[in-house]
DNA sequence: GATGAATGAGGGTTCATTCAT
DNA sequence: TATGAATGAACCCTCATTCAT
């Protein structure tokens, strides 16, 4: 299943796209290179900026041009179109925090300092910065784009949930926490999620001390326990 | 052929959407609303349907009237635009659940024998419904309907978190869980909420068993402890 | 499935039709210029000839774009909305004749030599061109559009009348006309309107010489008077 | 020629009408028949006045329904469709003013008397009632419906015009009036048509006092001349 | 006759995408 | 490369008309 719906977002493309398409200009020399990076960047970042106060679908290409400064056109000088503007973006920010992940899950360190290194991580290198917004969008249109969220999925998320799992299993022989939890790395990254939801909807009518919550999340968690 | 552009003339809608706009025909005996309720629940289902794979933006109105059996005009006999009917069916689906928690909440039973319940009830009456649907839903698209995002605070989540928070407040008290969970009862929801998120956009990769997830949780929160 | 019916969240468009709407692309090159301005006519002459023989309401944008051998939505790159089309068509075409008129009243000559070359003014710039249309669309819609009535009124209407009150204070001064008719200008432009209306609805039945009855009327007119 | 537009109001009828739609309900008793016929001026009087206020494709059946105290399809037992609403309203009212003008001009008495009564007709039984509305919207609309304007010209201007051509006929004959004025009496209704154009669209700028138009034009024309 | 729920064609407007410059 | 004018398919919403009750 990838859909109930049998049509894509768009049943058809409007006109034949040519199988040539390059992923971005092909700049001649360094300096155009440079240029070429820097507009791709600018695009992404008025994207990122456009699709999370809008949405996918009512975000305007039009907008994001502008906020970028250059012209519609241009964009899909660097994308194919909408949706591969979109998923790229989701991939360009999401990529690097693998890597980060997995090099602090190798460190053999018990779990309490490993969890507090892992909030410290997830505070500043996502939940205050754009990855925020990036998973936020991944979460509201993840639905939507079935090749974007196989990718996150195989890319992203089952590496970070294989470095958990890696982490609670050393945890649990520890007898540092339970048996189950290693089934369910779900869990440990759950109060995460469910701030970055929270600072999107309800942020105004009632605050989020993230490191707060992470932080009692975490006593929580891996309190001393009588018998496990 | 040079006047600077003039501003259009009529600024208002012809007539004001009233405030006092009917919430569906009214029906004079009571085979038609009898008749006419059944239509309402018809366009709400499809509508959630169709709201769900495709998100508020993308999905066609004209799709929700096949998939209810009725013409395009005659969503518009219950439902005064596509937001109305958006935000109808959120509430619709979700105001009934705040009693239903509030009212597990106020049996005076200890922390893991409720937190069973608790999970009962979301199994049975969210994650294994079209409730499911309708929080994905919320979380999806909150963002872009403020006044729905308030009313969800207001009238469910709050309600909700005050609920939680004096079953944390008595469970504190007894030594069953931390002092400073009550502060975020959020965490208590928060694999809930990823199972919905995860069912949506990563099941066909890797199915997630909700019952013994929330298990392994509650097993987590609630073991027996050493010292608190 | 029984709460009121909500109202919209969103009640502002996503965003404001500012007041610096460009009244059309600006084009860089000449060339372009010169295309883009010939593109504005010939939707204002398309939209004419719809209007006038639809009027506003049944006049549809799709067929002034046929007509004006472009797509439906390059209208909207010139024009905000249907309306705007239509108050700047009405505009753009009787805002030049404030000033012939003007220019034609501060002549000094007598009554009926002045009311000669009104005469043939109103032939050759309004009766026997496209502006004759724009008065009876001005005549036939203009109650719909209080603003461009308005405009209308002070921009056009308002200076011939002054136009017209200081030409006939003078030939009344001179015996030429009776005292209170430069009270109601309005007299002496009456057959003219008449003709352009019969023109509309009743030439097929009964044709009308235009120039033969101004002609008719002004002598009527100015005709030497025994006494005043 | 028709319109210069080959399609009709309508295109096509969506669904095809039955030839022996009968124009209004046929009651029983005489009850009935008053009840019936009660129903009818109140359509009637709705749709005056939602057609003056909005125009014909603007006003919406819906809404004369609602002002006419009647369901919507109701109408439809009175009236074949919109359209015959509109011209049966124009015919109705205007009918009855074309033997009362004739009655008038049957009078053998000095013009300027024939004038003052013609002008007093005109101002208590068209400008101060609702058939000033009546002739806007013949004005306004007429373009659009040829057989209406045909069914006017022919049943009401004409017989007005050869009841004016034969006053003027007479007056010219005693010399009251120039010989050629007979050949336009469009010119002796002119400023009347003016007034109620001039009601509509500018009376909020600057009011009109007709009954003193139409005398200071009565004064002009019938004052007495010098040589004719 | 009278009702008003239901229909569905129609049209204004938007916006992703293209392409001439 | 970059631009932005132009395109036209798509979609929300309206409302004349029908017809079961």
């Amino acid at each position: 299943m990838t859909t109930s719906h049998p049509r894509s977002t768009r049943k058809i493309p409007r006109r034949r796209r040519g199988a040539t398409h390059r992923p971005g200009p092909e700049p001649r020399s360094a300096a155009r290179k440079e240029r070429s990076a820097a507009r791709r960047e600018a695009i992404l970042a008025a994207a990122l900026d456009e699709f999370s106060s809008r949405g996918f679908e009512a975000a305007r290409l039009d907008d994001v041009a502008k906020r970028a400064g250059v012209a519609k056109g241009t964009i899909y000088l660097y994308f194919r179109d909408k949706e591969s503007l979109f998923q790229e973006l989701i991939r360009a920010m999401l990529t690097p925090l693998v890597g980060t992940i997995e090099a602090l899950g190798a460190a053999d360190v018990p779990i309490n300092v490993l969890a507090e290194r892992i909030v410290d991580l997830f505070v500043r290198e996502v939940y205050e910065t754009r990855r925020k917004d990036v998973i936020r969008l991944m979460i509201s249109e993840g639905r939507r784009f079935p090749k974007l969220a196989e990718f996150y999925y195989r890319e992203v998320l089952s590496r970070i949930i294989a470095a958990m799992r890696a982490i609670l299993r050393r945890a649990a022989a520890r007898g540092e926490v339970p048996q189950g939890l290693a089934d369910f790395p779900q869990i440990i990254v759950a109060p995460g999620l469910v701030a970055i939801i929270w600072s999107g909807l309800f942020e105004r009518f009632e605050p989020l001390d993230v490191r707060k919550m992470m932080k009692a999340y975490v006593e929580l968690l891996f309190a001393p326990r009588r018998a496990l």
